[in-house]
RNA sequence: GGGCACGUAGCUUAGCUCGGACCAAAGCGUCGGACUUCUAAUCCGAAUAUCGUGGGUUCGAAUCCCACCGUGCUCGCCA
């Protein structure tokens, strides 16, 4: 609906523009304000008033007479407000939103294979909430884009050849349980990052030789994997796996889910790796200083060092042979990383343009990470807030609102205990996932308990709640029917109508910008319009076909809501 | 110090990419109202803003440009 309007808008526009005899590059569409019933506007007689030599009403007048609805079938009238020309849907517009049901918001295929990267955590111990953003966001970008009508497959690319997978190794076969501390979750990442902790100190505090033999053995592991050596991967695969093992289950539980983990070694097994290095060495940029060979990119503030001096390849060769794999197998790769990548990003894209590569189909989406009050989340250091424990938080939090409503709750539905739990799950994480997805990325954030929890604010359950008022009328209107839009008369009613057909407008402008907050955005902009008729335009006890409309409008907007939230990862609960 | 990002009511944010009906929109908090009626995790109303500061471009700037201030990130043969 919106998508075709606007398009009948353009192409009726223009049409005029050219009439007139003015330039059609310039349009000036936008979305008028609320109290207008125009889907959309043009403010074009403003800059058309000079070189009309005549005031902007009257250029906009001369617009809308030469503007031509013969051929439109959502657009059903233009007119004239001051300076504006505007554009009012027709019932065809309102009777199609009214039709919506689970396909609501996806748009037809365009064909597109993209691989979504995200998360990307190296695997040295728990998801901790400083890195939280990431698979929240990615997961919300990946759902995003394939809602626009692209085949989406997600990876997590793992880290699991660099210095840190060497020293969580040696530390692995190095200590024994006994030195360690309790492991602080009974899960495998919990108890494995201990090794990785006490390696960690070991290193920054033992004496002289004892560090100098460990780092022997660190660098031996490095080489190793370098020549290729198989005993090497399989010790360094082992804490790789477990530990990784570990984060997947915990981000299950968000849910985040991946078709694939890609692991850094696969492009030094197959000869990927050796390959760009020879590549990169013959290309201009490339100089050899202090044993290291390393590429002098125009534009960046430091070199790019792609050959360690001892042979080694660094995180970012192996990630400019993975990058190409990205290219053979998909038409876009979008990645999403922390800010403190963007120089690594930036370097990435165009040596892999000075490759060969068209970095037009590399996007990034970058986040800047949640800090704590005292300074920076680190897995080395054991400080941080582990994702599960804020989640566990959440869900208990949410538990304890659930119990003190149930005594004044009206519909007298008898929640179970399973609903109970299942509210509690679903208005938890909703809560965390809403909180984290609904602001733009690039913004700041500082992690507090009292805020990240908070469930009133502009947050989940409020518009989780708009679903669940849905379904509770549906399950006691019955079947369905199909709804005469003509029966749907009330402001509040059309108003609603209008938020829904938007919705597909609102996902090709949030998958164009890669930005899912504008989805956030938008269920509270729905939320508002459903309270407003849920408000003013009782279902049930409505009569005949004005009921049987209603019914069929809550089925839109239920299904709508449904899909929103999906796409931004929270679930939408049947009762609350 | 260089580069990048961010700065909007007391607090948390949307609007900024693409300037226009914006003398700026929400939530929390404050104050006051609405449940014998489809779930009050809801709704209605009141008060609260030099849109960081200064300049510029424009008929028009929260939005574009420049400078400055503040905050974060970054400037490793780490990732």
């Amino acid at each position: 609906m919106f998508i075709a309007f606007r398009e009948e808008v353009s192409a009726v526009l223009a049409d005029a523009l050219d009439d007139c005899g003015y330039p059609s590059d310039d349009l000036g569409i936008e979305v008028p304000p609320e109290e207008f019933d125009a889907v959309l506007a043009s403010s074009v007689a403003f800059r058309l008033a000079s070189e009309a030599g005549a005031p902007p009403p009257q250029v906009a007048g001369e617009l809308a007479d030469a503007v031509d609805l013969s051929e439109t079938i959502y657009v059903d009238s233009v007119a004239t407000q001051g300076p504006y020309v505007n554009f009012t849907p027709s019932k065809t517009y309102f009777a199609d939103a009214l039709a919506v049901r689970e396909e609501s918001g996806r748009l037809d295929s365009i064909g597109d294979s993209v691989v979504v990267e995200h998360t990307s955590a190296n695997p040295t111990g728990p998801v901790h909430v400083g890195r939280a953003r990431n698979p929240i966001v990615g997961d919300a970008v990946a759902n995003l884009l394939e809602y626009a009508g692209n085949d989406v497959d997600r990876h997590y690319y793992v880290n699991d050849a660099g210095r840190q997978m060497a020293v969580f190794t040696w530390a692995y076969e190095t200590f024994d349980e006994s030195d360690l501390p309790e492991p602080e979750r009974d899960r495998i990442e919990y108890d494995m990052v201990r090794y990785y902790r006490t390696g960690n100190e070991f290193l920054e505090s033992a004496d002289e030789t004892a560090v100098e033999a460990a780092e022997a053995e660190i660098e031996s592991i490095l080489q190793g994997l370098e020549a290729g050596d198989d005993d090497t991967y399989e010790r360094v695969g082992e804490v790789v796996d477990a530990v990784l093992g570990g984060m997947k289950e915990c981000l299950a539980r968000l849910p985040a889910a991946f078709d694939e983990f890609v692991k850094e070694t696969r492009f030094m097994k197959n000869g990927d790796t050796d390959d760009v290095v020879a590549r990169l060495k013959s290309l201009d940029e490339a100089v050899y200083e202090e044993d290291a060979w390393q590429l002098d990119l125009d534009g960046f503030e430091k070199n790019l060092v792609f050959l360690r001096s001892d042979g080694t390849s660094l995180y970012t060769t192996r990630d400019l042979a993975h990058h190409e794999w990205k290219f053979d197998n998909y038409d876009r790769a979008v990645t999403v990383l922390g800010e403190d990548h963007k120089l690594q990003a930036g370097q990435l894209k165009e040596t892999l343009g000075l490759l060969g590569n068209d970095t037009d189909q590399l996007e990034s989406v970058i986040y800047s990470y949640v800090n704590l009050p005292e300074g920076k989340m680190s897995t080395r250091a054991g400080t941080g807030i582990d994702l599960d424990d804020l989640l566990d938080e959440a869900i208990v939090r949410a538990r304890d609102e659930v119990e003190s409503r149930l005594d004044t709750r009206d519909r007298d539905d008898d929640l179970e205990e399973a609903d109970i739990e299942r509210i509690a799950r679903q208005v938890g994480i909703g809560a965390v996932r809403y909180d984290i997805v609904s602001k733009q990325p690039t913004k700041a954030i500082t992690f507090e308990w009292e805020r990240a929890l908070d469930f009133e604010a502009q947050s989940a359950p409020y518009v989780q709640y708009v679903h669940a008022r849905c379904c509770g009328i549906l399950d006691d209107a019955g079947e369905v029917p199909d709804g005469d839009v003509d029966a749907l008369t009330e402001p509040e009613a059309r108003d609603l109508l209008r938020e829904i057909a938007r919705f597909e407008g609102v996902i090709d402008e949030a998958a164009t910008d890669l930005q899912p907050h504008q989805i956030a955005t938008y269920t509270r902009d729905l939320a508002e319009a459903f309270n407003a008729f849920y408000r003013e335009c009782p279902v049930l006890s409505a009569e005949g076909e004005v009921r049987d409309a209603r019914v069929a409008l809550v089925a839109a907007a239920r299904h709508t809501m449904a899909n929103a939230l999906d796409i931004i990862g929270v679930e939408a609960p049947v009762s609350m």
